[in-house]
RNA sequence: GGUCCUGUGGCCGAGUGGCUAGGCUCAGCUCUGCAAAAGCUGCUACAGCGGUUCGAAUCCGCUCGGGACCUCCA
């Protein structure tokens, strides 16, 4: 199955065969989070993107080192190359230490990671733990000819790359086209060429995060990270980079540029970008304001919102869409999903009380093929769920008595959607294992068997109140053939 | 301006040159004391105009619309 994999290479803009570069084993780095505000959803749906190809990844018998940095440092506000970074200008904001802001905010990512049931990277590496290996970088990089100092501030000199190396390769541009959309230097700018940028910026009096370097305090340029994180953890050649798409243009050339300048050799195989989520057709983003924190998003508490959606709705919801598409957010288009999610699961338990017959009525290895044939074509998931539904039908209509399933049908069935919906969609019940909820299990066991009573009774004026009453408090009964069941509604 | 992506039925969203994904919604039916659930049936779409082809939503051209990147953002 290892072998059937192939993913859409930026590099090449084809779907590729995944060929690791050492066999069995990946390497994958994804740019994570700058951590000084809350991440919105757009940076979840990245995430939760490569949390499904890292679980893939992982079901077809990978071993995989997952990287993805947080970025604490370094990160300027503009192009440049000037003032503070990100955390010390929150920090005045806040009246706050930088690194109480990076905590604040590291922490609230990875409780919101959680809530999606992303599976946490093997390595998640910090921009400041590693300024040692990003200033041997620099020097590397000067060493070999490509970067100049000036005033403390290390530039990298894109005009003299791109002599020997493709600078635009990752977004298929010339470097004249580069420079036709860039502005003129003005006068206040020091460097050399217009789309050179900064390997390290000296510091400002002002400028609270600094390190000592070989050119004096300063800081690292956002680049440099990855670069050097990635390679010192991946090697210098590794299998997988990926990130959103909007940082294709300019933090993965620059990072291709760095690691290509240093060790005259291409860094990634795989470049994979993931795709916006929009807003009423915009592009979701921090500075246009159209997004919603994922708190926002549980809760309902945000103006574009009719309710709280729940994480695992809201995963299924990107799951439906491929990470390559921009995905527009709504509440009709949530709602929906909201309710093939829970069908979906519903079928899973379903085929937990499904009485095997001594035939069988499906095919289930053209079933499990097609399921791995849609996640081996770029990580196909709406194909996929597209498959799951098709057996939900199957499981529902064996339910009915319609079709049959034979002993091997059952245990098949229940390892494929078992594989496919919990380990590599990473969708999971929603349903706790508190004392209070074996409490309620128990409650509503006695509440049916008493409403039970009364219908046998044939008093269905009782027994329908009863079940509006709960209906009010979102507990569901329903009544099937076997006797009713109830369940907690969103 | 440059480099690209994109336009699919009421909504969301896959997709291959010919065999009309899937989800949600809506209507009808079956089941049911009723309701719900579930099943079945129906709604047969590919922006417009040309071209290539025996045949195109799928390839090419043009027109119109939407979006991204080129400046911080996943």
């Amino acid at each position: 199955m290892q072998n059937q994999l192939t993913l859409f290479n930026t590099l090449s803009r084809t779907k590729e065969k995944f060929e690791p570069v050492n066999p069995g084993l990946v390497g994958l780095y994804v740019c994570g989070p700058t951590v000084y505000s809350d991440v919105h959803l757009g940076n979840c749906r990245t995430f939760i993107s490569f949390d499904l190809i890292y679980r893939y990844l992982l079901h077809l018998g990978f071993k995989v080192r997952y990287v993805r940095n947080i970025t604490d440092a370094g990160h300027l506000e503009g192009d440049r190359d000037e003032g503070d970074d990100k955390f010390a200008k929150k920090a005045k904001l806040e009246q706050l230490e930088p690194m109480e802001i990076v905590q604040k905010y590291t922490l609230g990512f990875h409780d919101v990671m959680q809530a999606f049931n992303t599976l946490p990277p093997s390595i998640e590496p910090t921009a400041t733990g590693h300024i040692c290996e990003q200033i041997e970088m620099i020097k590397e990089i000067i060493s070999k000819g490509y970067a100049y100092e000036i005033n403390g501030t290390v530039y990298f000199d894109v005009e003299k790359y791109n002599k020997e190396f493709p600078y635009g390769q990752l977004t298929n541009r010339k470097l004249e086209d580069l420079l036709e959309g860039t502005r003129e230097l003005s006068g206040q700018d020091e460097k050399r060429g217009r789309l050179d940028f900064a390997l390290w910026i000296g510091a400002k009096p002002e400028t609270l995060m600094r390190w000592p370097s070989p050119w004096g305090w300063g800081f690292p340029g956002w680049h440099i990270e990855c670069s050097a994180m990635s390679s010192k953890y991946l090697g210098n050649t590794f299998d997988i980079h990926g990130g959103g798409m909007d940082l294709q243009a300019t933090h993965h050339t620059n990072e291709i540029a760095q690691s290509q300048a240093c060790n005259h050799k291409s860094p990634v195989k795989y470049w994979m970008h993931t795709n916006m989520l929009t807003v009423n057709g915009v592009r979701m983003s921090k500075t246009a304001g159209n997004g919603f924190l994922p708190g926002e998003l549980f809760t309902g508490n945000h103006p574009l919102l009719e309710k709280g959606y729940s994480p695992m709705g809201v995963r299924f919801f990107m799951m439906q869409s491929h990470y390559r598409s921009t995905l527009d957010f709504s509440n009709e288009a949530l709602q929906a999903s909201e309710k093939g999610y829970a069908r979906l699961m519903t079928a899973i338990k379903t085929l937990e009380k499904i009485k095997p017959s001594s035939n069988s009525g499906i095919f289930l290895n053209e079933r499990i093929k097609a399921c791995y044939d849609a996640m081996n074509d770029d990580f196909n998931s709406p194909v996929l769920i597209a498959e799951l539904f098709e057996i939900t039908r199957e499981i529902n209509s064996a339910n009915d008595g319609k079709i049959s399933f034979s002993e091997s049908d059952i245990k098949g069935l229940k390892k494929l959607m078992h594989n496919f919906v919990f380990d590599v969609l990473g969708l999971k019940s929603e349903s706790s294992n508190t004392s209070k909820d074996k409490a309620l299990q128990g409650v509503m066991e006695i509440i049916l068997e008493i409403r039970k009573e009364i219908k046998t009774k044939k008093d269905f004026a009782s027994s329908d109140k009863l079940r509006d009453d709960l209906k009010k408090i979102n507990i569901t009964i329903k009544d099937t053939k076997d006797g009713a069941t109830w369940s907690i509604e969103e």
